[in-house]
DNA sequence: TCATTACGGATATACGGTATCCTTAAGGAT
DNA sequence: ATCCTTAAGGATACCGTATATCCGTAATGA
């Protein structure tokens, strides 16, 4: 059970974004140079991003994505799920059909509706995953972010950032 | 990111082993005929759980697995961690250090020991994923069954285990 | 001695993640 | 009006891992 590249990269994508001024697109290209991943396969991620409403893209010169609200509004759980899919961690297979001492009517009650001990627990984690992820504001990562990085660097990567657009 | 069949079967077997007596030894070969999965593959999950120390094998007729210590003293953790393995969900690839601003002592600081923001916040959620799975042992999911389960199945299942001895 | 069983290595297969390329359409600059 | 830039998304190739099976070995009890 693994989260792949793609969702760093979009992590990373969303917190230089919410660093920008709120009017500014940065193009894919930029994104791509700035973290040294794969400009064809990061636009694969933005475009999710984008399919959620996360960030919103424009075309032609100028051009590239911007968010397309404030960062308090933004949680880590809402770029996750964009880039990775809602779809819950541990999938039930609904093993309790394959008992061979059930009847025909108790196998007919194995239904999603009704789901098995082990398959609730495991959602409960899952949940717990979720509402962690969902606690954290892209805003609050852009706070940490002012503290953990030199201002030197800070003022390095704007300069960078403003170079390219 | 999901959690495979191995992880689903060995839960149920565990549960399975949990609700024998505790002296008894039950064979890959059963336990696979009782949940209707691939016997040789299933067989790879118990060997995970046997190398975790959450189960023992013992060979010759009348051989099989059962479990090392009693149900509450073993938690869905230690059975996720024992198949699934005890990597972190979210692999931090170090991408700070592809920042094309970033001035050779900055670039040697991306160090393990200062682990960035975003995997900060990932690894967290991790946390919580893990704590939930700890919470629950495998005695609450043997008394959530007691009570899900009607007493008509619960017997006949027992029977089964038995006649397979 | 023999049947049974865990254990682990080797292997084959399928699927999904990874990565790239290309075409299309749209917007801005000249 | 024309050209360049850019998002968008389809097609495709590659590779690694998950899935699944088979076999040999050793140990254990009947």
């Amino acid at each position: 059970m693994q989260l792949r590249g793609p969702v760093e990269w979009a992590l990373h994508c969303c917190a230089v974004l919410a660093g920008l001024a709120p009017d500014r697109y940065l193009p894919t290209r930029d994104l791509a140079d700035f973290h040294g991943v794969p400009k064809e396969y990061l636009s694969k991620a933005l475009q999710a991003l984008s399919q959620a409403g996360i960030v919103e893209g424009t075309l032609g010169p100028a051009g590239g994505y911007r968010l397309t609200r404030a960062p308090d509004r933004i949680t880590f759980l809402d770029v996750v799920e964009a880039v990775e899919g809602r779809a819950p961690t541990f999938v039930c297979t609904n093993i309790r059909r394959n008992f061979p001492c059930l009847t025909a009517t108790e196998k007919s009650q194995c239904t999603e509706a009704r789901p098995c001990a082990v398959a609730r627990v495991m959602w409960q984690a899952d949940r717990a995953w979720r509402d962690s992820l969902r606690s954290v504001r892209l805003s609050d990562l852009l706070k940490t972010l002012s503290t953990d990085l030199s201002p030197g660097l800070q003022r390095r990567a704007a300069a960078w950032l403003d170079e390219h657009s």
